[in-house]
DNA sequence: ACCATCACG
DNA sequence: ACGTACGTGATGGTG
């Protein structure tokens, strides 16, 4: 017999501060109860108990407060987001069949010890867990004590026994009693002897053993005379701290071991729990995911039959392979892939589809020409809600309550609750007025999407060989001299290693700590330059171990024979509504210093074709401009300023003629910073400036552009009403930040209330140019494809000759994807390479 | 699996 | 007193 023991309290506690604020759409905080699950289920794993015990802290006093008033006074208060996460964690932990505990007048420590005692008696094993060292006096012969804290949403366990103990403090459980009643306890207010820390406490018992072998020695010469004095002062404290320090392991609950035994657990309401929590790992853990119950939304389920579906409606369509079925109103119909693809021929426009992108792939390569479908759950998701962690079709089944019921085949369920998500998640996209950018963005989007993954990039593989070597051979070089100047050999791409190099063995200023060791950044070792000659070898050595690895090799390895690269892109990943590429990802490919952008000569055009490159000149400034209205900026795109000289001359009260390239370059942070939802002491760090000059910034900016300043405000004012931030074309991003009471988290959601707009409308326009271009693409039958998407940037292939109608073609849907105040403008060039063709 | 770092817009 | 700009993805090192 067995039994797993926590403390609730502390567990969750840890759990709380451990993890970043999660929450439900329904407004729920769920952070704690998700972390303390976690270490719960990883204890359960380790343990294997046969029962498991969690006993609380109550609000009511307990015998301690009526021992001494100052017991636990002042102490911090639960913060308000997890008060509610103590109910919901009890009745989750119940409906498991673990013994939730606790008891009027005592505290979870104590019951903590009744537990352990109870255990002792009847030579079962104990193990407790908690994050409070007080229980380390529980220790027994029966018992051991799990420490436990999260580290980054991770539980991280160390156990305590009896030699573990001995080994830390070289006390037994017992002396650690004494340890607190000598030393106190800040948090609890204990007081024990004021003056006297673990250090002279743990001596005081090495040589005495207790508290009262410690004053019946009080004259021994072991004792200096200071601590004499100070022990002699607080005797009676020492043995009030002794009696609050003691864990009661009396407390009246059942002493029938049996009774702590784990209950089956109530499969219905633990389901139903689990979905309100949005814990669906775990309710798929535990096998309960077929469990119907309400969801955060109202729940959708309806009575299916085998039969033959009406394809002139709209109807889902479930691909498996080479078999899948079709569900439409009431009736679903098994199908094989030959099936499926004469449908997509003759009707795709009532098809209902998950991933658009992907099923295109299977269209194109069947020779089909690919039109629109109907709809596709994958995006209408995304564009509910952007910032889900994934968008499975289980979990998006849990999410929005979709359950099917009758006879259906395997591929019939599927297609039966693909169908009702769709019924359910067009209904959102109408109530929130998303239809245009599901339908006329998103959707088409996909397509274009699919057909450049296909296209893919044609890079010069020799080049990237070439360069790679030659880069190993410096990289070489660079090796010694470093080895030579540090005095040993040591891996340089270890910042824990050159951490000790640079500021224990080379001793050199502005040593920051990180969580793991010295902090090793280009920032830091930047300011290090002057100091030691290895710093610029060390810079040197990482751009080129970053170009070798990431780019040369990792370029390579991801072309095929026919040098072609096929990233993939992700529609549904950014919280902003941006795409992003992966595997590899061509959007953060080098081009802000020389040595990295020579690597943009190995991006090719095919044989008798040209890149075009098209990028938005201040897209994010221009948008800026054009929502806050603010007619300053407004002219000044208007009239083609140079909006950062413009700016620098404003805020630093100079005519444009007087402002300095520093300057110009401040006010351009300035302006980054502003679209970035800027602080004061941020822009210092960018700018190199104080924090007071950089107030002094941001002060003259808002005097300078007002209007600016006022659609800031009303940005978060409104994000906070809503609680979403979105883009000009509606799209949303939930914001549960804003209402924690956490400062810090509080106030990175008022930035993002003030960013998401900006970056959200720069990302529509830019996809509503992709489709623009597209389409044009195709209708006017131009030879040019659309390779290549880089946030404000698109890059076509085209064949030589159609090159200059491509290009024309490119910047004027660029330029007028959307009207807005401000005129949007692209700049175009033309090369054979991609670094020819920025111009 | 996480961290620090660094590449891009 | 806190710890400090928005959005991504890939890599090598470390426990």
């Amino acid at each position: 017999m067995k039994l797993l023991v926590l403390d609730g309290n502390s567990i969750i506690n840890r759990a709380f501060y451990g993890i970043k604020l999660l929450s439900t759409k329904s407004g729920i905080f769920t952070n704690g109860i998700y972390g303390f699950m976690n270490i719960l289920n990883h204890l359960i794993e380790a343990e294997k108990p046969d029962g498991v015990c969690i006993a609380f802290d109550l609000k009511a006093p307990t015998f301690r407060h009526k021992m001494y008033s100052g017991y636990k006074q002042g102490r911090k208060p639960m913060p308000p987001e997890l008060v509610p996460q103590i109910p919901l964690l009890k009745q989750l932990l119940t409906l498991y069949g673990y013994a939730c505990l606790e008891k009027e007048g005592y505290e979870a420590d104590d019951i903590l010890g009744t537990l352990s005692s109870i255990c002792e008696k009847n030579g079962a094993s104990c193990v407790i867990s908690t994050g409070d060292r007080d229980s380390l006096q529980l220790i027994g012969e029966h018992t051991a004590v799990l420490l436990a804290s999260t580290k980054m949403g991770r539980p991280e366990i160390v156990r305590m026994d009896a030699p573990a103990l001995y080994e830390k403090y070289r006390l037994t459980p017992d002396q650690m009693i004494d340890l607190k009643a000598l030393m106190g306890d800040l948090s609890d207010k204990i007081p024990g002897v004021a003056g006297i820390g673990e250090k002279t406490a743990l001596e005081l018992l090495y040589n005495f053993q207790t508290l009262d072998g410690v004053y019946q020695n009080i004259d021994s010469d072991k004792i200096k005379p200071g601590v004499k004095t100070k022990l002699a002062a607080g005797k009676d404290n020492a043995y009030l701290s002794y009696k609050l320090g003691t864990i009661c392991r009396q407390v009246p609950i059942s002493d029938d071991i049996n009774s702590y035994k784990t209950k089956p657990k109530n499969r219905v309401e633990l389901a139903a729990l689990l979905r309100k929590l949005e814990f669906f790992k775990m309710l798929e853990k535990e096998g309960l995911s077929d469990i119907a119950a309400p969801a955060a939304h109202e729940e959708e389920t309806a009575e299916f039959k085998m039969g033959t579906v009406d394809t002139n409606q709209p109807f889902y369509l479930h691909l498996d392979g080479f078999s899948g079925a079709i569900c439409g109103e009431g009736v679903c119909e098994d199908l094989e892939l030959d099936a499926a693809l004469k449908l997509i021929k003759t009707a795709p426009e009532n098809i209902v589809v998950f991933s658009g992108k992907e099923l295109y792939k299977t269209v194109i390569s069947s020779g089909i020409e690919p039109a629109p479908f109907c709809f596709d759950n994958l995006l209408a998701a995304y564009l509910l809600d952007a910032t889900a962690s994934s968008y499975e079709m289980p979990r998006l089944f849990d999410i929005y309550g979709i359950t099917a019921a009758g006879e259906l085949s395997e591929n019939g369920v599927v297609a039966a609750k693909g169908y009702l998500l769709y019924k359910k998640l067009q209904k959102l996209i109408k109530e929130q007025q998303q239809e245009k950018l599901l339908y006329q963005i998103e959707m088409p989007l996909s397509l274009v999407l699919c057909e450049m993954e296909q296209t893919g990039f044609m890079v010069d593989k020799d080049g990237l060989y070439k360069m790679g070597s030659e880069i190993s051979t410096k990289i070489g070089e660079l090796e010694r001299k470093i080895y030579d100047m540090a005095g040993e050999e040591f891996n340089i791409n270890s910042p824990k290693q050159l951490g000790v190099i640079l500021f224990e063995k080379l001793n050199l200023p502005f040593a920051k700590k990180t969580k793991t060791g010295y902090s090793t950044n280009a920032d830091i070792l930047e300011k290090l330059k002057p100091y030691h000659e290895i710093i610029p070898a060390i810079l040197e050595y990482r751009t080129l171990a970053k170009l070798k690895s990431t780019y040369c090799e990792g370029l390579l390895s991801a072309a095929g024979g026919d040098g072609v690269i096929h990233t993939t892109f992700n529609q549904t990943e950014t919280r902003t509504g941006r795409i992003s590429s992966l595997e590899p990802n061509l959007q953060n490919i080098p081009v802000r210093r020389a040595e990295g952008a020579k690597l943009r000569e190995f991006f090719v055009a095919r044989k008798n074709k040209v890149l075009i490159d098209a990028d938005y000149s201040q897209i994010e400034l221009r948008i800026l401009a054009a929502l806050s209205s603010d007619t300053t900026m407004i002219e000044a795109f208007k009239n083609g300023v140079d909006i950062h000289l413009l700016t620098a001359s404003k805020i630093f009260g100079l005519p444009q003629e007087m402002v300095t390239p520093l300057l110009r370059t401040r006010a351009k942070a300035v302006n980054f910073g502003i679209v970035y939802g800027i602080g004061a002491f941020s822009l210092s760090q960018d700018t190199g400036v104080t924090v007071s000059q950089a107030k002094e910034f941001i002060s003259n900016y808002f005097a300078t552009y007002p209007q600016i300043e006022r659609y800031m405000n009303d940005c978060v004012q409104n994000a906070r009403e809503k609680g979403y931030a979105s883009s000009a074309l509606g799209r949303r991003r939930y914001l549960p930040e804003l209402s924690s009471s956490n400062h810090l988290l509080r106030a990175f959601g008022e930035r993002v209330a003030r960013n998401m707009p900006i970056q959200g409308t720069a990302a529509d326009v830019i996809k509503i140019a992709m489709v623009k271009v597209y389409d044009r693409l195709k209708k006017e039958n131009i030879q040019a494809r659309l390779i290549l998407q880089v946030h404000d940037e698109l890059i076509l292939e085209a064949d030589k000759d159609a090159s200059e109608k491509a290009a024309q073609i490119l910047k004027e849907e660029m330029e007028n994807a959307v009207d807005f105040a401000v005129k949007l403008e692209a700049e175009v060039h033309i090369g054979k390479n991609w670094l020819q063709a920025k111009g």
